[in-house]
DNA sequence: TGCTTTTAGAAAAGCCCTTTCATAACAAGA
DNA sequence: TCTTGTTATGAAAGGGCTTTTCTAAAAGCA
């Protein structure tokens, strides 16, 4: 059931229909009145592929994400989702687990299908469009980068300033007397430079000068926090408080040095990162950073349709984490 | 940059070009690696929206579920999308909010783009799908309903058997002797419903009569699992277990609980569902069901395909949920 | 040499719209 | 009455590809 149907049915031609369809030019409202009352009956839907065979848009955006089961790049998606909704573009998820050959793949496909624009959420992404290959399938299509910096005409990124995120967990810690301070470490992104950066910097900055070796190399998840916990306790050292990049692993932490019959804030003090649900449930609840992935999306969402309808208002723009009191510290 | 663009500049016709692009018929060796230089000179990407028009086909299928920041649709969600990838489709996210008007909005406009499939991913879905717009919708696509049952003939469903889910954890309950076990519930789908009537039937089973009014309502958050537990201590009744319609739920039932100075389990039992993140986290780790969301993704997909490409091997399948044993029971 | 197969092109149809241009009808002003 | 301006409608082109059919040249084979 096409155009060209309705316009028979109705007695009328294509050019009507259409007309009826996007309310657009003049129409006799008798005519109307017909028309609409065929493609009611026939119940028609106009192809939005066609359409975009006319417009070249299917008004689509893909949001390339590392995995939409982690918390906080969901949170970033959803939110994502649903402003671009409200201005009638549909998402394409792409869940690329951060690595660049999957990402180019996306790419590839989304560039056929002619998107009207690309998020990337996620700091890996920072390092993946270092690629030169993916470099040029991204020049030619708004992008805009959640969490990085990309260096594009056609693109803008959405900062988040993780090494004042970490400083404010370190400057609670240290305020409270803190001198023992590790750092539980768990990724490579740029995100995660810029946390350790922070923490480095800021205990440098309060005379504590052997920070850079207060580091806990782990996994970022529950498991990951826990084996740092008990690596650190089997080590030996001494520690009073630990900075943690992830609320997932500083929800594994809490839980080890619960398991290994330390208390938490009173023996060692704990902090998280992301705000998640994570920090709520953890007991006693963490004090973790909100590094706001709502606001992340929608300035993201903002910019990439100031690039898509090229009516750029604002250009990149960062973003302050704020720290969030728990009870663990 | 067109087919013809190429066509022109490799010194062929539009036919041959198109024969290399999709590999089909017969092309001289020579002519195919002249194309295929030309193409790969100019970064020629098919549009893929032409092809659709040809084709009738975007290759995309779109996922409807309540809010993807929800863990266990999460991991539908990534699953579904992964395997759908996997197989050439892209997947277009639909955070409908559990609203039936959301869902309309959604499939109108998904129809517009003539989807290959739909995946609802949600209990909620079963109730939305009763409304006769959206049956009317549903009927000339392939339909995939995630945990429900859709009578129609051009879907499946993948039915998750949450009545037996909850049976598995108040049996695990009797066992260790508890009597006074109240259920913490938080919706009211079709699934919520399911594991209501598989509480009060267990219970009544096993000779525990007054079932029924062991229920305390409250919201599906950490904070309604709190509150559920508050009004129970505050009520006076006895009790020495609590089955929780959720993780999240389960999770702050402890939460309050150790805050009101009970010890998890000796004093009270709890346990959970969804065997998600919450459930590990949760100190002591939470006794959880497990509904096998990737398992539900993973049949969906294939019910889906199987119903896209006309090769139905199956028609629609249940999943039987598993204990999974915590520290909480 | 004659016949079949391979390779390639030309041309047209089809997919379903939007958009521009042209035309008809009709009312209002000169 | 004739011109001008509106309003309402249709015809046709175009968008980028696939697919099909027909033609024809080149190549392979007996």
């Amino acid at each position: 059931m096409n155009i060209y149907d309705i316009a028979k049915e109705a007695g009328v031609s294509i050019s009507t229909v259409s007309r009826v369809l996007n309310n657009k030019g003049n129409v006799n409202p008798a005519t109307r009145e017909k028309v609409e009352e065929v493609l009611e009956r026939n119940h028609y839907t106009p192809s939005a592929i066609a359409r975009g065979m006319v417009s070249k848009s299917m008004r689509t955006v893909a949001v390339l994400t590392v995995d939409i089961r982690v918390p906080h790049y969901a949170r970033t998606a959803y939110t994502i989702e649903r402003e671009l909704s409200h201005r009638g573009y549909e998402v394409t998820l792409c869940n690329t687990g951060g690595e660049a050959e999957e990402t180019e793949k996306y790419l590839r496909t989304m560039l056929e299908k002619k998107v009207d624009g690309i998020v990337l959420v996620g700091s890996v992404f920072n390092t993946i469009c270092q690629k030169p290959e993916i470099r040029k399938m991204l020049c030619n299509v708004p992008v805009v980068l959640a969490n990085g910096k990309l260096e594009m005409p056609n693109s803008y990124s959405v900062l988040v300033d993780d090494r004042y995120g970490i400083a404010l967990a370190v400057n609670a810690l240290i305020e409270k007397g803190h001198r023992d301070i590790y750092y539980v470490k768990d990724m490579d992104t740029v995100s995660a430079r810029l946390k350790w950066d922070g923490f480095v910097s800021t205990l440098e900055h309060a005379g504590i000068a052997e920070a850079k070796k207060n580091v806990l190399h782990t996994t970022s998840d529950l498991e990951g926090g826990m084996r740092a916990v008990r690596e650190l306790i089997q080590s030996g050292r001494k520690f009073s408080a630990l900075v943690c990049g992830e609320d997932i692993t500083a929800a594994g932490a809490v839980k080890a040095l619960l398991q290994e019959g330390y208390r938490v804030p009173e023996d060692v003090a704990v902090t998280g990162y992301n705000n998640s649900e994570y920090a709520r449930i953890c007991e006693p609840t963490l004090t973790t950073v909100d590094n706001k992935p709502e606001l992340v999306a929608m300035f993201s969402v903002q910019l990439l349709t100031s690039l898509i309808e090229k009516t750029d208002a604002y250009s990149s723009c960062t973003i302050q984490p704020e720290l969030v009191e728990g009870k663990t510290i």
